[in-house]
DNA sequence: GTTGTGACGGGTC
DNA sequence: CGACCCGCCACAA
């Protein structure tokens, strides 16, 4: 295994299971991870998120950011990928208020 | 133990 | 609306 990697910790193991829980056509935030696990914060949550090596197995596209942005997705705060998350949510009738923009009331 | 960084959130201007 | 600031927690060096 290469140095770069290395094994999640009890933390991010709880956040990537968290996320594994929330069924398609919804989203949830940072915030609300973070609440569930009752461990960290939003500022945690993404930090393990974006290292997130469960990658599409777990969900990560189905969390969004408190204002209803999508955040970032593969590491990528804005570009294709963001993009792309975007295309996912919609294709799985994720409401939209605008390009760029979920619904508040798809937050799970 | 200290410092810097980050896919955040809320408040202020 | 956007831009800016501060606080928050977890992690790596």
């Amino acid at each position: 295994m290469n140095a770069e990697s290395r094994q999640p910790t009890d933390f991010e193991m709880a956040v990537y299971d968290a996320v594994r829980l929330v069924p398609a056509g919804k989203v949830t935030t940072y915030g609300k991870i973070a609440e569930r696990i009752s461990r960290g914060t939003a500022r945690s949550v993404g930090t393990a998120l974006a290292k997130n090596p469960y990658a599409p197995e777990v969900p990560c596209h189905r969390v969004v950011r408190a204002d209803g942005s999508l955040g970032g997705f593969y590491g990528e705060t804005s570009g294709p990928e963001i993009e792309r998350k975007e295309k996912m949510l919609v294709r799985e009738q994720v409401p939209f208020i605008k390009q760029g923009k979920v619904d508040p009331v798809a937050f799970y």
